[in-house]
DNA sequence: GATAGTTTCATACAACTGTTTGATTTGCAA
DNA sequence: TTGCAAATCAAACAGTTGTATGAAACTATC
């Protein structure tokens, strides 16, 4: 196996292109270029680029969703099996907030190389990333067990909203910033969580398997 | 003049095939394939590749500014000058959801397409966005209105969530759908509407300055 | 009906993409 | 040291991209 080197050289500069700069305009050459490696090397050592790409998305789902899994369990064994919803969001969001917010200096290359995959969802990781459905499977059976009052309807919508509010203001962090002139403060990532988590809870416990009716007479003069 | 038919035309393909499979891998030449036009048209009609993109968001931007605008100030007038934040939110992810989601025979390209362009941020586009920040500064205006005794802070949060909701839900739908198994009705817009409606006015209007404190000690054992 | 201006067309171009090739170097075991 | 597989390299390849060209086909005006 001799040296690793080139491989992980590879590896860890096409995972900051990407996270920086988007699939879509990040040639072979920029990484190849960033790692200090020869052109070839790539196909050498990944077999084509779509496979480096794989590479990449799988081992860094499997260590996200490893964390997410792990706070997960905890909660729910601390609680008994059965773990408080604000728990279940927590672990459910968490991870990624952390890993995308942030000081620039704690901002985790992995966790944005994730959220540029969630977005540009380029082929070779569109055929993988079906996966990702049994693993949010596992956070919806957490919160039924959390809230077996709650139809399962609404279960999921709470799971959508929750990843919608997380996933959306990593990506439009900056725009955000922009709009508010700074008041709201993307830096201190545990006051994200705390609201992203805050309101889903409240999508997921308010009213009581109605959360749609009200005022839906309103502003019904389209047209 | 004469006949623009040949423009339009390339507007229209191009815009179905930008809506339906990205910016990404749609080439020129599939555009004027579709419009059964010539491949030197483009560069003819629209100069570049660029402009053409930009004059379709530009085109579609303000039109789906106009209709919320449209809604967001009828609300205003039938309220005297201060909207319900239902209304207000209504306004704000009402014509998106509704052109985006429902059955497929009545979901608009221009909806479809200008989705594309709030995921993919190509440069042409990326350039022309920091304008819709005045627009949406015009919904904060009304949401303070209609709140005045909420901090600043969480109405830009609130307004954050609620787009968040109406974006992600529209692009992940199909996951949504699977996940749930088919229980989420994507095609009931009004129902949708009404669910991002009613956790974005929960979200506003919950606690009363905090909605932040609640159970911040909770898994706080990682690492 | 000739003419000038606009629009269309087939084709070529230059730049860039991921991939392959075959020679050369490296590292290590016998 | 010798021998051999693994790794690196410069170079070329084939394909695709957006764009440019110049001739041909229109269209309307005089």
């Amino acid at each position: 196996m001799a040296s690793d080197h080139t491989r992980s050289a590879i590896l860890a500069a096409a995972e900051r292109l990407y996270a920086d700069r988007g699939f879509g305009d990040v040639t072979l050459r920029d990484i190849v270029a960033a790692a200090n490696v020869n052109l070839a090397a790539v196909n050498y050592h990944f077999g084509s680029k779509d496979e480096l790409i794989a590479e990449l998305f799988v081992t860094r789902s499997i260590a996200t969703n490893r964390e997410r899994l792990r706070e997960l369990k905890a909660a729910e064994e601390q609680g008994g099996g059965r773990a408080p919803i604000e728990a279940i969001l927590r672990a459910l969001v968490g991870p990624t907030l952390r890993g995308c917010l942030g000081p620039e200096t704690q901002r985790s290359t992995a966790a944005r190389f994730m959220i540029r995959a969630s977005i540009e969802s380029v082929p070779p990781i569109r055929r993988i990333k079906n996966r990702e459905i049994d693993h949010l499977r596992k956070f919806a059976g957490a919160m039924r067990r959390s809230l077996p009052d709650r139809s399962e309807v609404d279960i999921y919508w709470g799971l959508n909203f929750a990843l919608a509010m997380a996933h959306h203001t990593i990506r439009e962090s900056e725009r955000l910033t922009k709009l508010s002139e700074g008041k709201c403060d993307l830096d201190d990532v545990e006051d994200v969580v705390a609201r992203v988590v805050s309101v889903a809870t409240m999508a997921l416990t308010a009213g009581k398997g109605e959360a749609k009716a009200p005022a839906r007479a309103l502003a019904r003069d389209a047209r």
